[in-house]
DNA sequence: CACAAGTTTCAATAATTATTGAAACTTGTG
DNA sequence: CACAAGTTTCAATAATTATTGAAACTTGTG
């Protein structure tokens, strides 16, 4: 990987430049190796990692440079940001070219990613719970009551963590800092 | 897949008993399926599902019957589990075959798994991250400004939560069930 | 020490998941 | 409406990850 990456343009030349891009470069593979391990695509994580340190909008054409993707794999990643909630589109007036500008607020990210992970996983998973805690069975039976003591116990630490997390999303800047990590930590 | 599966051998026909065993297989299948949504191998999260909701203790050959999987999986899963802390072996006297029951205490399973996720990547991300930090830059450039604020905000989230799991970790049962939820949800 | 009854390892393979890239589509403009 | 400049879709393919299963290993016993 060569020193000289295009990551930005300096309005003049900078010996620390390289470093930076370096830096940022580095930043966006341990975004990309950390997303992996959580489930979560490497493209996906990378896209957010470089729209997350640069500071001006990137287009379609440039996250398919910069990353070395093809057009299709830069599109559909684009669109799963957004659902996510932690990139936006920006139009610029004249140009038929969209530019993308993540969310940069790290509270807000944060509250985003959790947010769409509790809506698709924990959820789904406390329906399919419910329903398998309703199974009718004799309570004599000690396997029954193994079975239905575990899942109780699970649907317990799901609402737990739903409410946990619900409330982490909708906690404000102040809140957070001030009862949260004071009271709390 | 038949109702008659032979999940358990109850001591007389129970006309409810197929149900339980369908009920467990969906719990099993459930599981799996959640577990690869978090970043988790399917195996890994069946063979801890079976042992959860199975009374008596395994061996790695009923491991490997009930859910269709080669010796050489249910080895690696099985030792896995124990990793994690999930789960126990337990040896019969006289027999050489080994046995796993699962720690059935959901408090200790989810800080189990709390602590080998923090461990396994939330702490080499500090450490990856405190590095980049470190990155010296005049404070001028603004684009040296941008990455250093999203780094340095990063590495403040990764700090709290850090110290929140932590303290989830070691929370006792008393200060989890009192302080914890009637305080704050 | 030979054997039986297990467990573990790991190269080969299968299954899954991510990525490509060409074709179809969209949208604004002369 | 034809075209230019983009974006999106999705079947084919590549890359990754999980799984198999045979061989090597371990351990207790006659």
């Amino acid at each position: 990987m060569s020193c000289q990456m295009p990551l930005e343009k300096s309005t003049q030349p900078n010996p620390s430049a390289p470093t930076l891009a370096e830096a940022k470069a580095q930043f966006i593979n341990l975004w990309g190796v950390s997303g992996t391990s959580w489930g979560v695509s490497k493209t996906l994580a990378q896209v957010h990692a470089l729209l997350l340190v640069s500071p001006q909008a990137l287009s379609t054409e440039d996250i398919m440079e910069q990353l070395s993707i093809s057009r299709g794999n830069a599109s559909q990643t684009v669109r799963e940001l957004i659902d996510w909630g932690l990139i936006y589109k920006e139009l610029r007036p004249g140009e038929r070219r969209e530019y993308f500008v993540a969310e940069k607020d790290i509270l807000r990210v944060t509250q985003c990613i959790i947010a769409a992970r509790k809506r698709r996983e924990l959820d789904q998973m406390k329906r399919t719970l419910d329903q398998l805690a309703q199974l009718p069975g004799n309570d004599t039976d000690p396997d029954y009551r193994a079975f239905h003591t575990v899942l109780t116990d699970i649907q317990q630490l799901a609402d737990t963590s739903d409410k946990l997390l619900t409330r982490l999303m909708k906690a404000e800047r102040n809140w957070f800092l001030d009862k949260f990590l004071k009271l709390f930590l």
